[in-house]
DNA sequence: GGGCTGACCTACT
DNA sequence: CAGTAGGCCAGCC
């Protein structure tokens, strides 16, 4: 109860990371999706500010977080750009034309596996 | 107190 | 499929 002495403007940063934490490894979340769930569907641009502020004492899997494009969204000029892509592929994701196909690894393709309990080719 | 910026999104052309 | 326009909201000068 003493760490958090942060900004009450930072709190909502701790959401994302908290839903962030939540995405299971193989697999990614739009900016909209992970506002969303954090209670905050118009945020998208306020998720990608908490990825930058995400410490790494947290091990927030920012890497798994992208665009509604299913692109990274890092700038090329940024080292964490050619990083991301190697969490990614390091987790199982693949990138299609340097794009990832978020009918599978999106949130939405997570849970139709979940239901039908099988691989995605089907 | 006011205005610009931004790891974005959606919709239309 | 690519490019443009409008919106949305917190952080920073």
């Amino acid at each position: 109860m003493s760490e958090n002495k942060a900004k009450p403007d930072r709190n909502w940063a701790r959401q994302v990371w908290k839903v962030v934490c939540d995405i299971p490894p193989g697999h990614v979340l739009t900016y909209g999706e992970v506002a969303r769930l954090s209670g905050m569907p118009r945020a998208a641009r306020r998720v990608s500010q908490a990825m930058r502020w995400a410490p790494r004492s947290m091990k927030v899997p920012w890497h798994r977080v992208i665009n509604a494009q299913g692109k990274i969204s890092i700038p090329a000029d940024s080292p964490w750009h050619k990083k991301q892509k190697q969490m990614l592929q390091e987790e199982g994701v693949v990138f299609l034309r340097g794009k990832v196909d978020l009918d599978k690894y999106g949130y939405q393709g997570a849970v139709d596996r979940l239901l039908w309990g099988g691989p995605v080719g089907e």
